[in-house]
DNA sequence: CTTGACCTTTCCATGATGGGAAGCTTCAGA
DNA sequence: TCTGAAGCTTCCCATCATGGAAAGGTCAAG
C-alpha cells in the first residue's frame, strides 16, 4: 500500500511517518518504480504499535526503544516495565504540577468577582501583592 | 540595573528576558552608553508578574493580554477572570489526558511481572493483541 | 594591563507536529 | 487519447518556550 493507505490504516499522518523514516525511527520503506513509499501489513503493525506508545504519551526516543525490545524475542519483560514505570513517574510530576496550577488558579478566580470593575484579586496575585 | 541583576531578581533567565523583548511582551530596554540593557524596578516588578503568569502555565500570548490587563486601571475583571477560566479549562483537559495514560500504564505494569522472561502485557497491548 | 565576569548579537537545537510549494505519478472518466 | 484530480515526492518554514554556543565588546578588581 502506499503512504496515504497506510497512514489511515495506522492513525499516523504521512507527514509523521516520512518523518519517523528520516530520524531511524522506522527503516527506510521500499519504494516503487516511481519512487513511491510501499507498505507491508508488517509495516501496518509497527506503526500501530508507535501510534499506541505516542497515545500513551511515549516519547519517541522511549519508542524506538519500545520496538527494539517488541522485535527481541529474547527481551526481558524487566525492561519494558522499567521504561513504563520511568514514564509513568514522568507523567506523575506533570499532573502534580497541573494539579497546583489548577488549584491555584480555582482559588483564584473564586475570588474575583469577574465584573465590570477593575479589581481583580487574580491580578493582584500575579504583580506579587501577596 | 543589568540583565543579570535582573534576570536573578525576578526569576526569568537573562535569555528570556532578552526573547520577550524582541517579541514584544517587554518594551525595548533602556541602554547604557555601551549598549547594555538597563532596568528599573519597576521593570523588575513586570517580569516577576510574567514570571508568576508562566508559573501558573499562561502561554505567552495570554500573558500579554493580562500584562496589557494589569496595565489598565480601567480594566474590568471579566476580561481577567475569562482569560483565567478558559486557562483552567484548558488545564483541565490536559490532566483528564494525563490521568488516562496514567491508569492505563498502570494496569499495564501491574499485569507485567517484570522479569527475565520475555512475555509482556505491555509490549502485547502496544502491539495491538489486545 | 590583565583577568574574569558580564554583556552584546546571531545562529542553531530541542520535540512532535503541521503547512505549503513545486513538481512528478497514477488513475478514472469523457 | 487527453485531461483533471488526487496522491506522491522533497525541501523549507512555523509552532512554543527554552537553552547553548560562538565571537566579540565592557567593566571592575587586582
Amino acid at each position: 500500500m502506499n503512504i496515504g493507505e497506510a497512514a489511515r490504516g495506522s492513525g499516523v499522518s504521512a507527514k509523521m511517518i516520512r518523518h519517523y523514516e528520516s530520524i531511524g525511527l522506522l527503516p527506510p520503506a521500499a519504494r516503487s518504480e516511481a519512487g513511491y513509499r510501499r507498505y507491508t501489513d508488517a509495516d501496518l503493525h509497527t506503526l500501530r504499535f508507535i501510534r499506541h506508545a505516542r497515545d500513551l504519551g511515549f516519547d519517541l526516543g522511549t519508542i524506538r526503544a519500545l520496538v527494539s525490545l517488541w522485535q527481541d524475542r529474547g527481551r526481558e519483560s524487566r525492561e519494558v516495565k522499567r521504561l513504563a514505570e520511568a514514564h509513568i513517574d514522568a507523567l506523575r510530576g506533570k499532573l502534580d504540577q497541573l494539579q497546583k496550577m489548577i488549584i491555584a488558579l480555582e482559588h483564584l478566580t473564586a475570588c474575583c468577582r469577574g465584573d465590570e470593575r477593575p479589581d481583580c484579586p487574580i491580578i493582584d496575585e500575579l504583580a506579587g501583592s501577596s
